[in-house]
DNA sequence: CTTGTGACTGTTAGCGCTAACTATACCCTG
DNA sequence: CAGGGTATAGTTAGCGCTAACAGTCACAAG
C-alpha cells in the first residue's frame, strides 16, 4: 500500500517555500517581492530566482489582510451592452494603469436590488474606492456608501446630491439644450422614442429636460413610443415606422439613444424620407458607430471617456488641489448637429 | 486639549462588534451570517438585527484566508468593445448566478504580455477557477495555468491543445465551411477584409481555414485588405471602397467580422451595387446588430452565449457526468446565409 | 577603542475570519 | 436513571502575509 506523501507536492506555494528555497527569512522574501525596504542585490537575486523557478504567485488575500490595503477599485455600472460604459471603463483603466490600482467591474442591469447586492459583495472585499453609476440608490445601498469609509465617486450624472464625489453631466440640461436646438431649427411637431426603463434615471432626466425645453417654447411632445429589450437598431426601425404611421405629420424624432436613432435613420433613408428637410432626427451619446452610417445622426457627446478619467483620478488621489471628498466635477456635452437637423 | 476617542467611531466593523452588540460569540455570528450550522431562531434574530443596525459588511478577505475558499472566477478576455465577449459574459453570469460564484473580468487588449500580468494578478487572489479566451498563451502564462491547481477553461477556440478544459468552435473549420458555401453559390473572385492583429489567433485560423477551402477548389484569394483600430463600421466602408477600386472584378467579399461587414454592406447598398447578384458579402459572428440592417448579412453564429454557459458549468462543477478536467466541448456554428449570398 | 550610523535581515504579533473541536444543556430510550 | 443522541453555543488554533520593531554587522568618526 503506497503511502500518501507527507506534503502534497501540488499544494499551493507560500512565502515559506520561497524562503526555504532561497535560505532567507519570509520577511526578506516579502520585501523583495514587493520592492519595499532595503535588500542587498545578491539576496534579491537569490530570492527572485527561487520565486521564479518555483512559480510562486503571492497570496494577495493574506497580504491584504495583513496590510489592510487592497489595490482594487469597485466599479458598478448598469450594463456593458451598449457602448457607453465600455468607454467609461477605458478612461478608468487607462488612468488607473500606473497607480497600482485595479478596477473590478460589477453589472447591475439597471436593477436597484442587484445594485445593492453587487455593492455589498464588492464592499466585502474592502476595495480602496468605489465608482458607481448614478446618484439614485436604494436606502440600504446609500447607507453602505456613506459608511464605507473610502472614496466614493458617483458618475454620469450630477443632477442630485452625491454621497461623496461626483463626475458627470447634467442630463436635464442636455435634454433642454437639444429641445432648444430643435426648436431653433424650426421644427414644431416633435416625437420622442425611448426605452421603457423606470430605473434609467438619466434617460428620464433627459426627457424631463427635453419636455421643459419644449414647454418654454409653448410646445409639448406630439407623440411618444417606448420599447424594451431586443436589438436596439432593429427596434429603432420598428418604432420609427410605428410612430410615423400613427402620427404622420411629425417633423422631428428625438431618440433616447444613438442606437435606436441609427435604426430610425436607416429606416427613413430606405423610405426615401427627406432628412432633415421634412423630418429631423437626433439621438444621444455620440457613439463611434455612427461614424460609419451613410449620414451622420445629430447627437450629443456624453463625455464618457472624460468621466472615467476624472473619476479614476479622484480615487487615485491624483486630483490637483488638496480637495478631500465632496468634489463635484461637471462636464459639458457638445451638441453635434451632424446631417439630420436643418441648418438654421 | 481634546483627547481622541480610544476607539475610532468610524473604524470598520468586525465580527467582534456584532458579537458584542448581540451578546453571543463571534463564531455564532459567523454561523448566522453564513447560514451554516445550527443556530436557534431567537439567536439568529438577535444577530441579524444587530448586524443590520450596525451596517456590518463581512470582510471576505479574512473569510477567504481562513476558509481557503474564494467565490471568485477569473474571466480573462481580450476586449469588450465588440459585442462578442459581452455576450459570452452574459452566458457566464447567468450560469454562475445561483452557484454563489462570481465572475471577475480582466481585459488583455489582445496583448500576450497584458494577458500574462492580468492572469498573475488574478491568480494572486486565488480564484476558484479561470475562464480564459484562446489556447495561445505566453510560456509563463501557460506555466501559471498548469500549476494553478484550479479548473481552467479555455474558451472560443478548440483548434489546439487545452491546458485543462476547453469550450469553443473550430475557427479553421468555420472558415473552410464559409469558403465552401461561397464557392457552391458560384462566386470565384473572392476578396478578404480583416484586422491587422497578429495576436487575434481565431481570426487568423478562420482565414487559414478559408484559404484552405478555396485551395481545395483550386482558388486563391483575389485580393486582401487589412485595417487596425477606429470605428469598425466606418473602416468597413472605407476598406470596401478601397478593395473594389483596386480590384473591381471581385464577386465576393469575406469580412473577418460582422461589424466591418455591415459597413461594407451599407457602402454597397449606397453605391447601388447589386448584392448578392454581382457582389456577395459575408461576415462572421452573428451579432444582433445586424438584425437592424436593411438587408441581412450572411454570417456564422459563433455560439457565444453557449460557450459562456458551458464554461461556467465546468467551473461550477455542473457538468452532468463525472468527468474531471480535460473536457473539451466543441460547438458547431451555423451558417446563416442572410440576403447577401446568391441562393443556389 | 568606543560610539554612532546606515545597510541589511530577522523576530514577533497580529489582520478578521472560519475549521475543527469541545462543552453544555436537554431530551429520549429502554 | 444510565447511556447516548441532538441541538446549540463556545474555544482554540491557525490561514499567509506584513507592520513594527529588534537585532547584527561593517565601517567611519570622535
Amino acid at each position: 500500500m503506497t503511502k500518501a506523501p507527507v506534503v502534497d507536492p501540488r499544494r499551493t506555494l507560500t512565502l515559506r517555500d520561497v524562503s526555504e528555497a532561497s535560505g532567507v527569512s519570509e520577511m526578506t522574501v516579502s520585501r523583495v517581492l514587493r520592492n519595499r525596504g532595503d535588500v542587498s542585490d545578491s539576496t534579491r537575486e537569490k530570492v527572485l530566482h527561487a520565486a521564479r523557478s518555483l512559480g510562486y504567485v503571492p497570496n494577495k488575500i493574506a497580504g491584504a489582510l495583513a496590510s489592510q490595503r487592497v489595490n482594487l477599485v469597485a466599479v458598478i455600472i448598469p450594463s456593458m451592452s451598449n457602448m457607453v460604459f465600455p468607454e467609461v471603463m477605458m478612461g478608468i483603466s487607462d488612468t488607473l494603469e500606473d497607480t497600482g490600482l485595479q478596477p473590478v467591474v460589477g453589472i447591475t442591469n439597471y436593477s436597484p436590488e442587484r445594485e445593492e447586492s453587487v455593492l455589498y459583495e464588492m464592499l466585502s472585499w474592502r476595495p480602496s474606492g468605489v465608482i458607481i453609476a448614478g446618484l439614485e440608490h436604494s436606502p440600504a445601498a446609500h447607507a453602505m456608501l456613506e459608511s464605507a469609509g473610502i472614496p466614493i465617486v458617483e458618475i454620469m450624472d450630477i443632477d442630485g446630491t452625491p454621497v461623496d464625489s461626483a463626475v458627470g453631466i447634467s442630463h436635464r440640461r442636455a435634454g433642454r439644450q437639444m429641445a432648444e436646438a430643435i426648436i431653433a431649427a424650426g421644427y414644431r411637431r416633435i416625437g420622442f422614442l425611448g426605452t421603457k426603463m423606470p430605473d434609467d434615471h438619466r434617460a428620464r432626466k433627459r426627457l424631463d429636460g427635453f419636455r421643459e425645453g419644449l414647454a418654454r417654447a409653448g410646445l409639448t411632445l406630439a407623440d411618444e413610443e417606448y420599447y424594451r429589450g431586443g436589438s436596439a437598431l432593429l427596434k429603432g426601425r420598428e418604432m420609427t415606422e410605428a410612430i410615423l404611421k400613427r402620427t404622420p405629420d411629425l417633423d422631428f424624432l428625438y431618440y433616447s439613444n444613438d442606437m435606436i436613432g441609427a435604426g430610425g435613420l436607416l429606416y427613413c433613408l430606405a423610405q426615401g424620407i427627406d432628412v432633415p428637410g421634412t423630418l429631423g432626427l437626433a439621438g444621444f451619446n455620440g457613439v463611434e458607430l455612427l461614424d460609419g452610417l451613410p449620414r451622420k445622426l445629430a447627437t450629443m457627446d456624453a463625455c464618457r471617456r472624460e468621466i472615467g478619467i476624472h473619476a479614476a483620478e479622484i480615487i487615485a488621489g491624483k486630483r490637483p488641489t488638496g480637495v478631500i471628498g465632496g468634489e463635484v466635477i461637471e462636464l459639458f456635452p457638445k451638441l453635434q448637429p451632424g446631417d439630420t437637423i436643418r441648418k438654421v
